[in-house]
DNA sequence: ACCTGAACACCGTTCAAGT
DNA sequence: ACCTGAACACCGTTCAAGT
């Protein structure tokens, strides 16, 4: 479905007239941000994608903005499909399962990476769809078999989704391959790593707390 | 020493020779930060809150990218000059309140929440310095009271600081007022709430868990 | 109706020229 | 030595003109 980036010097081609459409310019940009990053998604970089003229997606879209709003939904929306359901194991398996899982799907998904370190400021709240409300209703049901009532459940779910989306949003700004390394010791080097083994740890402590207040 | 942004139509007057420093232009960009956001902070208009030309910049630093680097380094040392230093309460108190108060300092912490938002990849390296080193050797000694060997310590420290510094980076990216509110009841919509009270439930569960792990 | 290039007001940065 | 405007290659967006 995508063109390549045209590299010739002959003019291109006028597009036809029906050609064009939302969901064609979302995958190109969709594949802008994944291969080059969203800070090198403009509107002629997307245009040459599309091999259209830049000002022919402003018939789709209102603004880049808007049309960036539209990406981010659309990849939070399948980051959510990709999401293993909470299954039958004990709440604290499956609670440390659910919310790892959530975390290395975030983690190796570079165009989420992309959005949510650079996009827009309403990226965070866009998960507040029916099915995102199905998914919370899931982790409530799974606290309550901890013993937690209705409100200590809605924290301690909050509490983890927060720690999790915050981690990964704080790891994604934290990447920075050619940076030298700080002069700390070895074993305290470590507070600056966002690991998959350092998330665990936090995620523990968090089910550990749970289980102190269910109790 | 910041000068007001010119808005009559005279032609400035040619700044003196040795006038401008990186001092200045730290402070004048701190200005334009604080007032109308990272986003706004261009070199044209710092130039003008300046009263310079934009191309003098140049001679103090090699590009934005690296003026708005030096800024962040400034704005984090004097967010950890502001912090409290930890007590001699018991463990579990001073720890709450070390990250409350930490919480709430870059909260409320414009320049901070615009850089740290929007600025420089290396932001969340920035902290690394001998300063930071002796805080967290603090709450490492205030962990051992707890019980806790020092790899245990390490972790449960570091796990309340990614817990911390990942709210805020969240809550500053859900920041949108003009938003209209999610159609979900009302005691579900805490989930997507980034006050004061939803980071104390995350960090008192952090607490707990740290309590019982070290029993 | 949809697609288009020219044009506008910006931006970061370079550079030769002022003082 | 330091400060400067002109100039360049970009960007988002508007709009009148093509097809």
């Amino acid at each position: 479905m995508l063109l390549d980036e045209r590299v010739d010097t002959a003019p291109r081609r006028r597009r036809a007239r029906g050609s064009l459409s939302r969901h064609e310019i979302l995958d190109a940009a969709l594949h802008v941000v994944e291969t080059r990053g969203l800070r090198l998604l403009s509107m002629p970089t997307l245009a040459r994608q599309l091999g259209s003229g830049a000002t022919s997606i402003y018939k789709y879209f209102p603004s880049k903005e808007a049309l960036v709003e539209a990406l981010a939904t659309q990849v939070v929306q399948d980051i959510r499909q990709r999401l293993p359901p909470i299954g039958v194991r004990k709440w604290d398996v499956e609670l440390f399962g659910y919310f790892s899982s959530f975390r290395e799907l975030l983690a190796t998904h570079r165009a989420y990476l992309e959005l949510v370190a650079y996009g827009p400021a309403a990226f965070v709240h866009l998960a507040l769809t029916e099915d995102a409300r199905r998914r919370l209703d899931d982790g409530l049901d799974l606290l309550a078999t901890a013993g937690l009532d209705r409100r200590a459940a809605i924290e301690a779910f909050t509490a983890c989704l927060n720690y999790t989306r915050g981690f990964v949003l704080l790891a994604s700004r934290a990447t920075v391959p050619g940076r030298p390394g700080s002069a700390w010791d070895a074993d305290l080097r470590i507070i600056d790593v966002f690991d998959a083994d350092q998330f665990s740890h936090g995620l523990r402590l968090l089910i550990a707390g749970i289980r102190a207040e269910a109790t």
